[in-house]
DNA sequence: AATAGTATTGCAAACGTTTTCATCGATCTT
DNA sequence: AAGATCGATGAAAACGTTTGCAATACTATT
């Protein structure tokens, strides 16, 4: 069966070999109750044995969707965003739709150029990570007309359509919780905070909160370490073996926190009677790692479903009602934070 | 600037934005050289004042390619593959290519599914992960006559253009090494080989070779437990807290010995004087965890850049070459493994 | 049996682009 | 200076679909 056809299986050869016209062809694709039973089957069958497979390009020129949307993430190297692409994936795969994905290492400049990449292909809809992004980005989807929405951040005042938390909550949720155990002394490891605004909202609430508390973050207590194990742990090395160390150490995000938690094991200290660790994120393994990281939640998952439905939704709505979602940051209390000075060195 | 359009910027109103023909705005586009710089500073203009995005879409009715290439994983979720996503997506846009991922959830007719659809977008090629597909999938590809290639797995009479590491002989490594080390009761944690032949093929590859060395693995022994750290502590967990535990863990890749590692933690164990843990992949962060994780390096950035630019070149030569990419697994001794007995319960 | 619907199908135009061919000047060649 | 060559441009056909409209063949109504 389905032998093999010099090449060009369409819509009239199918026709052909049915015995009808290429409309009723397309017809038992598009209307199917349009079309009788019995020619029904006759096109199935000759379908079935040329190995017709659709077309969409064709289809799309007749002002149709494409039925591709557009996502565009900083990176898909890490844990970070793997689980909000498969689950926006999946949640837009359940309403027929395909992913095209792309990823700039988190230059803005970059991001431009997929986005006009993804909409030289025709997505029905481009998905953003965060709510920054260049002038020319925004410029380019206003002018397009192509809808557009923003994951991972909540913003209430946002121009795009979003489904996200509110990092500055979980910032603050964070920083508040090392607080009320007692630190005073609290060292930051944050990725650099250019075109990020997810960082960015993270350590200026951090920041604040403990600025409000009376805590001094100086300068020898920040450091910079980008979204690595890796580096975040040389980062947490370099902190930890300072003459006098901090009693806590505030991450940007899990990653971050799990690398500081095995310079702290590198180092021989006891986690968390000697060093406080959070984290933001509860990533996959976060929960796992020995001693439990505690860390404040972003629900990537949910995130991810949400906004696949959401703008799925949005996209084949004859109306199209904007949406706003916000996910709250749940903080989860693990192993890896004490009350300070419980065995201060 | 960029006036807001009706909608419908196409090239025809590029034409008479700059008082020239279709034909002319088309050739600017696509053989440059053939029209006059004049011109084309005209037409330039009026694409830029008009904001005009190319259609791909109704340049592929041409017999263009598409520019698109297909990629179905398993799973997106997990660092395995994260890495490998990352580095094919970076390699065909260099090339130009623009992804389009699709993920089964380890389900061959899932795949299937997702081939499909991905033709149905008229991908100038389609990559999957490992050599054991569906027939449907098979004869899917042969008849679409669509450029398809295996990525992850190497095999000599492989039927696709393959890049990726012989994984019998990676299976074959980690078990020697436990081997040489001189253990003798082993525990083995591998996920469900159905549809992953991946995993099938180390596991095998290392039951021969404890077989060959004349160590048993019983039963008892032998744990299964997805990709997943979390799961992975668990099966470990069970493994470990029976009233005589084996003296070395072999894990079917690094993300279920990371779990292993925590389990060997949370129970209290010396790694590697009481246990030896060795993993398979080398992943992001098994490096940086303590003990530094031993384990069978599958190199898949490597793999992943490699594909993307053997693949992109094989789609766009003029007679294109099969090629079969052996990129060989390398031992990689951290601290999780020590001699059998170094310190014996 | 004649009329009015109704269900099914086909014809042809349309979608946005590329490309072949033809046209029109202008520049060489001798 | 006549013909040949060349460079730049336009006209129109083609790609694989969808869809509005028209045509046809039934079925139900009177």
């Amino acid at each position: 069966m389905a032998p093999k056809q010099k090449g060009n299986v369409d819509i009239v050869a199918v026709a052909k070999a049915a015995k009808v016209s290429p409309s009723t062809v397309s017809r038992t694709f598009n209307h199917p109750n349009l079309v009788s039973p019995a020619t029904r089957k006759k096109i199935t069958r000759a379908v079935q044995k040329l190995g017709y497979v659709r077309n969409r390009a064709a289809q799309m020129m007749h002002g149709k969707r494409s039925g591709t949307i557009g996502l565009v993430v900083p990176t898909i190297n890490h844990a970070i965003f793997a689980e909000v692409i498969q689950a926006f994936s999946d949640a837009i795969d359940r309403a027929g739709f395909t992913l095209l994905l792309a990823s700039h290492g988190y230059d803005l400049e970059r991001e431009y150029e997929m986005v006009r990449k993804l909409m030289e292909h025709r997505v029905d809809g481009v998905a953003l990570i965060g709510l920054e992004h260049s002038q020319a980005t925004s410029r380019l989807i206003a002018q397009q007309e192509t809808p557009a929405m923003a994951i991972w951040n909540y913003a209430e005042e946002s121009e795009l359509p979003c489904v996200g938390a509110d990092n500055r909550l979980a910032g603050r949720m964070a920083a508040e919780h090392l607080v009320a155990l007692g630190h005073r002394d609290i060292g930051l490891i944050f990725p650099d905070t250019r075109g990020n605004d997810r960082a960015r909202h993270r350590l200026e609430a951090v920041l604040e909160t403990l600025e409000a508390a009376g805590v001094a973050v100086p300068e020898g207590r920040k450091s910079e370490a980008p979204y690595s194990v890796s580096q975040a742990k040389q980062a947490a090395l370099a902190l930890l073996s300072a003459p006098s160390r901090p009693s806590a150490l505030l991450c940007g995000n899990d990653v971050i926190a799990q690398g500081a938690l095995y310079a702290a094991q590198r180092c021989g200290l006891q986690v968390p009677e000697q060093l406080s660790v959070i984290g933001i994120g509860d990533f996959k393994g976060s929960a796992e790692i020995e001693p439990g990281l505690t860390t404040v939640r972003i629900p990537a998952g949910t995130i991810g479903t949400l906004a696949g439905e959401q703008f799925t939704a949005f996209i084949t709505a004859d109306e199209p009602a904007p949406f706003r979602i916000c996910c709250e940051p749940e903080h989860i209390v693990r192993g890896t934070t004490a009350l300070a000075g419980s065995k201060t060195n």
